[in-house]
DNA sequence: ATTCAATTTCGAAAATTATGGAAATAGCAT
DNA sequence: ATGCTATTTCCATAATTTTCGAAATTGAAT
């Protein structure tokens, strides 16, 4: 991975209202959530919702699947590993920690 | 952790710069970079490079220990660590991830 | 063709972040 | 006290992000 990316994601993340919005999808499971779901569940707006969405959806933290009218959006569980293999070979020197999670995650 | 905490962490990391200069101090180790040093290998003005590094010792993620005129800084890996374990238990549903990085980090 | 429901795009305002030069501060040495 | 080095704070500017109402779009159903 690399650095760039990583950055655009940890950025994504790095909402308070995105990052709740990427916990519910995660919480969803392999069933995902249909978009008005998701916005029954957080009470915003579906502008801000939408823009808040494309931008994990760009990231590659979420995957979107049409379904007649509704958008399907599910938490990209690969994506995350990868962030979080970046974060911790990159990022983590730590011995007790590096190792130990690449493992975990191979 | 919180998620607001969570989501200060992620988007400090979030940026290019302060990602490049998290990783720098990642690989200094123990022994920790002085300010100085940091900015000779990244080659930024000092007052942007000390917005950054605040940025990132207010979130947690780097600690300061002074030494004379000059400050030290080092990677705070427990913060990391912290950081990735909340990713891995609270956003990472999938079985494969979730479990064994918990048991890693623990 | 019209309607309805789901979602996005447009457009625009408010808030925050990023950047860096210049001045201020901190700590030590002379 | 003066000077020197290291770093931060002050200040202003430019750029980006956040927010969301209103209008447009998409897809199915009548």
């Amino acid at each position: 991975m690399k650095l760039e990316k990583a950055a655009a994601q940890l950025e994504a993340l790095g909402n308070p209202t995105r990052l709740q919005l990427y916990r519910v999808l995660v919480r969803a499971g392999d069933d995902g959530l249909a978009v008005g779901s998701v916005q029954g569940k957080l009470d915003i707006p579906s502008s801000t919702l939408s823009h808040h969405l494309k931008r994990l959806v760009d990231t590659g933290l979420v995957t979107q699947e049409r379904q007649a009218t509704t958008l399907i959006c599910r938490a990209n569980y690969p994506g995350m590993n990868a962030l979080i293999g970046y974060l911790a070979d990159e990022c983590c020197a730590d011995a007790i920690c590096a190792p130990a999670v690449g493992k975990a995650l191979a």
